[in-house]
DNA sequence: CTGAAAGCGCTTACAG
DNA sequence: CTGAAAGCGCTTACAG
């Protein structure tokens, strides 16, 4: 909390009122653009507004209107440049519309997102925009809906029961993808690296063992190495791969980062992605264009994904009543060096 | 901007005040946690407020008391995961501090700069944390601070004339560490890789250059390949430099970014970093440890410069006549493998 | 077309 | 220790 300069009194609509000679009701319709007011007047209150160096002070109109214009939107995990860009598509599409963002970052810590959750509260956000913290409890959108505040959910589902807008992607197609062009080269074993747990990891895992079942191949549970969704992760997966079975020569990992890390792993091990080992992975991330050596993977759009996550929230504001609405990005395997 | 569910009127310090049985002066108090109010007297308040769903409202206390826990924050490039890691920084230390921040996000752009901090300014923020976009006039802090806002430029500096606080980091002299250590391993023609303009790039040249007076070496304008800042550009740039100039096996790049995109470049070529060419980048970026492979590179360490940068804004929020405040991290050279 | 008045939900001296 | 009152900077019917 922090006070501003003392002695220092910012100039009110009032300021200008008596500056333009109109009454403040006159200056607050002008500078709400209301066409009630004749041309010459509010030339003449722009100039005074301009003059006296006013600004207009949101908080008092929103408190007086009853309304936001910020929107809190809440990342679990930053780190990953999948969440980076999921945000940037967002924000970027919301500032379009003329909103404002709160930003919390809760390191997949839920006590944390607790926290963060309550403050975007009690600041009377118009909507909030969550990539649930991994473990998030699945009453967490009716306990949102309580408040009265929109909501649009992204990423990870949050389990059955619960009705909520979402944005995400199609993760078991997006595997099958992958598994299915891996297949195509002759691929038959081949593994899955990556993920510890969520309703992302189900998912892709889902789509990794449907596709065995489909090509009627023999699935290894032991072809799962599981670790954390990180570049450590995966390279720790890719060693402990190399390690216990030196027959499997093809994998798809649960996401770009994991790809990275198992990536670094061959290449510690001399070989070489796309030629000794085929690797698949998962997010399309910018950063895959120019791996080394560039990544094959799943692009499921994470910019636009954010971007239409705004969207739906948008609508939701609009239009409270609205019957739940889903955008579920359509995967396209984009095929580059490494698999 | 959007209003709240019609109908739904949520409830005031007032409605506390009669189910409690008190003056809202008293709810007030209680709930700011005054000790002028007796045990027995704040918890009544407060299990009044628990049982009808009581939300504090931020913003009306807020205007009330002419103060702000909002901070904004403006990023430059949130793709560039240095600022991602800037922010992640930034934020954590901000939230623990009470405060909650607005985001957003220019993409570079100084006119969305302009914009974003005007209606930053009309939120009425306690102070604004900024990585200013490229060719962001030097005129910056002093208006920020005509408008009473206290302010901190992080990364970027802004040119000699202007006074304002600043977090960032001692790019010369990390520069000089990448080439003092490429020049030990017995290189003599070393590559600059990368970047097109700004502040940032022009210390990092400077050190670049002034490694060579310092060794007596013979420097070549030409060994500077210019390019964007990302890895597209430092794959182009180590494209263009091994063409142009064989005999050249070793470069530093103006960051981890378009030392990844060489990396990239190099695997195309069939060399492999570390072995056949020598190759460092600078931020520390967490993507540089498992990067194929992991480069070596210059620890600016990018999370705590946020978080410096947070306390550098917080100082200057509580005592605004604080003379100026710089933070300038110490560059550290990690060795791993690419040169 | 413009002005006077009430009110959004708080906080803060000031009495009592 | 608690209550009545004024006020933060706006917006919005309502008169005129």
């Amino acid at each position: 909390m922090s006070k501003k300069t003392p002695g220092f009194r910012a100039a009110t609509i009032l300021d200008v009122a008596s500056v333009a000679n109109v009454s403040k009701s006159t200056v607050s319709l002008v500078l709400r653009g209301s066409d009630l007011i004749p041309t010459e007047t509010s030339d003449r209150v722009r100039k005074a507004a301009a003059k006296i160096g006013y600004v207009y002070n949101r908080r008092a109109a929103e408190l007086r209107r009853q309304s936001s214009n910020a929107i809190g939107v809440v990342i679990s995990d930053l780190r990953n440049p999948f969440f980076a860009e999921v945000l940037v598509g967002l924000e970027r599409r919301l500032a379009e519309a003329g909103y404002t963002v709160f930003m919390a970052h809760t390191n997949e810590d839920l006590e944390r997102q607790q926290r963060v959750l309550t403050i975007l509260r009690e600041q009377g956000i118009a909507g909030i925009a969550i990539c649930p913290a991994l473990g998030t409890p699945i009453s967490l959108p009716r306990s949102v809906k309580s408040w009265g505040v929109p909501l649009v959910v992204m990423v990870r589902t949050l389990g059955g029961g619960a009705s909520y807008d979402f944005a995400g992607a199609d993760n078991s197609l997006g595997v099958r993808q992958a598994m299915d062009h891996l297949i195509g080269k002759g691929h038959r074993r081949i593994a899955f690296l990556g993920g510890i747990t969520g309703p992302v990891l189900q998912q892709r895992l889902d789509g990794y063992k449907e596709t065995f079942t489909a090509h009627r191949i023999r699935f290894h549970p032991d072809l799962i190495v599981t670790s954390q969704p990180t570049r450590e992760g995966g390279h720790a997966a890719m060693v402990r791969l190399l390690k216990a079975r030196k027959s499997v020569k093809a994998a798809v990992c649960y996401n770009d980062l994991t790809a990275f890390g198992a990536l670094s792993a061959l290449g510690d091990a001399g070989l070489r992605a796309g030629v000794d080992f085929d690797l698949i992975g998962f997010d399309n991330i910018l950063d895959t264009i120019h791996s080394n050596p560039p990544l094959s993977t799943v692009d499921i759009k994470p910019e636009q994904m954010g971007a239409e996550a705004a969207v739906l929230l948008l609508a939701r504001i609009k239009e409270p009543g609205l019957k739940v609405q889903r955008f579920i990005q359509e995967p396209t395997l984009v095929l580059r060096q490494s698999g």
